[in-house]
DNA sequence: CGATAATGATACGGCCCCGTAACGATCGGG
DNA sequence: CCCGATCGTTACGGGGCCGTATCATTATCG
């Protein structure tokens, strides 16, 4: 099960989700906060602010910040871990498992338009 | 030809190029910048500015600063239309076609190592 | 010609994000 | 028990982008 996929129809795919994002997001988010915001929905939890800043290679900051900005929209929350008070749990919401699915529906619409290379 | 893509194998697509582009690029341009880019590169020319605004549903400050900003990158460059004074005339560069296919690069690879959904 | 329209750029005020450095709270080993 | 390590947050200074409104330049039409 390879998707294969040659390079015309790459840049024609992500141009088309990219135009949609513009005109159709209302807050769009930045390149770093759709790469945290993926990885809370994909992989398996708990996840921290820590281990999202070393899976990104970021600094510990720039996830806060994420979570700040994303927490207000609705898209993630966070908890206290009771267990290690240091650690904050973040979590999946309703409004973010929405969202990752619009864009999923994005996508695969997009890709399933793609003509010929 | 049709691009076939499951909706868990879209979002894994979108998370994995989203790390690379955080971790990899330099200055990461925003979805705009990413809309605007592909546009003067996937269509024909001639652009201008308010065609480029039209065409993704913003105003045109927004293209110039996105000009502004992407020339200084070297992305693209500007000329003023000799016929018609009024107009600029966007043009592609080879870093930003550099760029172009580098993202290409970076999509066509990471659809290639997606399992199954 | 002169008035009007069109094009792209600019000014302004506001908001968000960045990286570095520091901070308070909490845990854990000696 | 205490002191160092760890965790997440906040402060600071700087820079970028936004939308609206306005501007200078150029073309067009009566």
């Amino acid at each position: 099960m390879v998707l294969e996929i040659k390079p015309t129809q790459a840049l024609r795919l992500w141009r088309e989700v990219h135009l949609d994002l513009v005109r159709d997001t209302q807050p769009d988010l930045s390149v770093r906060q759709i790469a945290i915001l993926l990885t809370i929905y994909l992989e398996l939890p708990p996840h921290t602010v820590r281990g999202l800043a070393a899976r990104l290679g970021v600094t510990k900051p720039v996830i806060t910040r994420a979570l700040d900005s994303m927490g207000k929209l609705g898209l993630v929350s966070r908890k206290r871990d009771e267990l290690d008070k240091r650690n904050v749990v973040i979590q999946r919401t309703v409004a973010g498992a929405l969202a990752v699915e619009h864009l999923a529906d994005l996508v695969t619409a997009r890709a399933r338009e793609l003509g010929p290379a």
